[in-house]
DNA sequence: AATCCAATTGAAAAGGATTTTCAACTACAG
DNA sequence: CTGTAGTTGAAAATCCTTTTCAATTGGATT
């Protein structure tokens, strides 16, 4: 999918390439299930894959954020950390135990956006919400005690 | 205010001293409306205390942030913004055109954090929600044409 | 299939931000 | 007034991220 969407965008938007580095840098962030930095990401492809320069994981997402593709999610610490991204409007629920992000559809926020703009006087144009908490997996590992 | 806070909490807490470094930068902090890099606010200071480091800042905002007395925005461009905070929980609403951090009370997420709760088994113990807009001041510069 | 050009890559260097180190200094409790 | 733990600032050390630049390569065009 990602792939695909990927080619799409390629095609319509600038004449970007299809490079190896950038296939398998997709492929990466498919599995990933938390927020990862451009570190890690290298670190995870280095192991299958020698030929990937940690300079273009910075470029390439870049690339991939600024299509769409990935979400900057702000900073972990000292360095910047990504995460997927569906296509649409869309919030974040961290989970503190393990690092994994969930996507939240369907933002109930409008009114509240309204109300805050009537006493501001604000014109909101946007807003970033995120939740954290505990997924069910670290909470089941919590009560269960140390391993 | 600040000072006062301070103080308390420097009683309470660790041996913190109140130096004359800190009192320059809590009132400096006291008089700012947007929200500010460290860097930023070293300039601020260094026009009429030649005798603050860099280094100083750092460590006192990090200090602050720890007792609650400023907020952690996240990251301006390459760095770490900071923003006045007041005591209670509250969220942020940012001027994409001059800056300026605006604190909103009494958010009205609960019930939000209790359905996002409900559908993905997280135990959520927090949310960061931040509002960008432009400002009553803004639009009016806008709306009036350039200077 | 061969050619060409713009995009891409990686190594090294540069650029910044932030933290650490450490000796000198100082707030403040006793 | 004194002692001490906390603080300061300069310089060095760390990191993260971007830039530079020559070499390479995807892929559109012959």
């Amino acid at each position: 999918m990602t792939l695909l969407e990927f080619n799409r965008r390629k095609l319509r938007g600038g004449g970007n390439k299809l490079t190896p580095q950038r296939i398998a840098i997709l492929k990466a962030i498919d599995g990933m299930h938390s927020q990862f930095t451009p570190q890690e990401l290298y670190r995870k492809l280095s192991k299958g894959n020698p030929e990937i320069g940690l300079v273009t994981i910075y470029r390439t997402l870049k690339l991939l954020a600024e299509n769409g593709l990935v979400c900057l999610m702000g900073y972990n610490g000292r360095s910047q950390s990504y995460a997927r991204s569906p296509e649409q409007h869309h919030h974040h629920l961290v989970c503190v135990g393990c690092d994994r992000v969930v996507d939240i559809s369907g933002c109930g926020l409008d009114e509240l956006e309204k109300k805050v703009a009537r006493e501001t006087g604000f014109a909101i144009n946007g807003h970033h919400l995120e939740f954290t908490g505990r997924c069910g997996d670290c909470q089941a590992v919590s009560a269960g005690g140390m391993s």
